[in-house]
DNA sequence: ATTAATATGTTAAAATCTAAACATAAGAAG
DNA sequence: CTTCTTATGTTTAGATTTTAACATATTAAT
């Protein structure tokens, strides 16, 4: 229940409660309980109930939970009771794919920017957004301050696109590029890597 | 070293050092040691050693690994000695980006068929592919062989497409849909989920 | 040839994480 | 009002995972 310290495989879960949550949500559903969300996420009720005990009482004995209640508390220490303004660096397949994603909004997020370095990409457009001179990202980021950021570039360049971006001011990366970089130790940063993903199956294949 | 069972949790870094491996090979370089590899990846040297000697001896003490050598093998552990065709169903923009991805050559896949049920995409082209009705979903991929997905349409088809896969043989999985999808226990699924991952950060944030 | 340095593979210890058990509170039923 | 059922929050035990330590093998240097 207390502010000790929290281990990062229970943050990492506490996204996955939220989703959950928010399409019962969607299904105008009330009140739920660790057993049923364990159900639907594959994980055990005894979890779920462990890991929301190092945060507070969010439930009631007897009945479970109010799901609407739940939310609002975990999305408060997830810091996504706010709307987080989030650049995109890198104007290609995925670059453009994210700048039109539907999916951030009730998430947190919103994409604020897109920029790229190719000169026949920059001024173009992406749905709403005007592809801009990643010359210019730090600055811009900067004053606009922005403190996440998604990097849609090729490998070669993505060490040194993460590079402009804390010097920008940001503060968390998803990295799209397959490569690892390397930032300061405040820096957060996450992988998407489809290619890890399939991999992680194919060895249960065959 | 014995074949006893594998913690998946082991299964899941491998693909971390086969990509950090790959990548150092680009550079030419033909040796390497834990110490270096755990630095790239932010993971302890013990931690790599460990892991790789559950599966044989791969190293040379005094030495270290050879490149090409242990990239070989955990190709061979992971299954990826070879070319899995996948398929993709839903050719949104995420679906789309799928298909053009030139990002899974070497990584052991190739995009091989892409579906959808929207009567204005099928019959289009994508890249080298034509959008195919997923009416048939079923059976195509029986027919094809296949056995690994990725799926990429609204969340709210999502289930009935990944028991269409079960029901034509795939065995593997990765669900870019931000939904939690129920499959049987000899299924494989994975999720790529973006606000997932910012989620996890923003706790950090502030 | 001997010594020193290096880096593996393995063993043992420490730390972390998960699962199970249980006491308690809330609500429903009789 | 009492009893029964349900499901939480917490405690305890068990399992897993990570880290550290070390013996051994290889290479390089003197």
């Amino acid at each position: 229940m207390s502010e000790n310290k929290i281990p990062d495989i229970v943050i990492g879960r506490l996204p996955l409660y939220l989703r959950s949550l928010q399409r019962m949500q969607q299904e105008n559903r009330i009140i739920t309980s660790s057993q049923e969300l364990g159900e639907r996420l594959g994980i055990s009720a005894a979890q779920i109930r462990k890991d929301l005990s190092l945060f507070g009482e969010f439930g009631k004995q007897g009945t479970g939970y109010n799901i609407p209640y739940l939310i609002e508390k975990i999305q408060q220490i997830l810091h996504v009771d706010r709307v987080w303004d989030v650049v995109v660096v890198g104007a290609g397949d995925i670059g453009s794919g994210l700048a039109r994603y539907q999916g951030f909004s009730n998430r947190g997020f919103r994409v604020a920017m897109i920029f790229d370095r190719d000169p026949l990409k920059i001024g173009a457009k992406i749905g709403n957004f005007i592809i801009q001179d990643s010359h210019n990202l730090s600055e811009t980021i900067r004053k606009a301050g922005i403190k996440i950021a998604m990097i849609a570039v090729p490998s070669s360049e993505a060490q040194t696109v993460a590079n402009q971006l804390i010097k920008g001011g940001v503060r968390a990366i998803l990295n799209y590029a397959p490569i690892s970089i390397s930032v300061p130790p405040h820096i957060q940063i996450q992988y998407i890597d489809p290619s890890i993903h399939l991999q992680r199956m194919t060895y249960y294949l065959e």
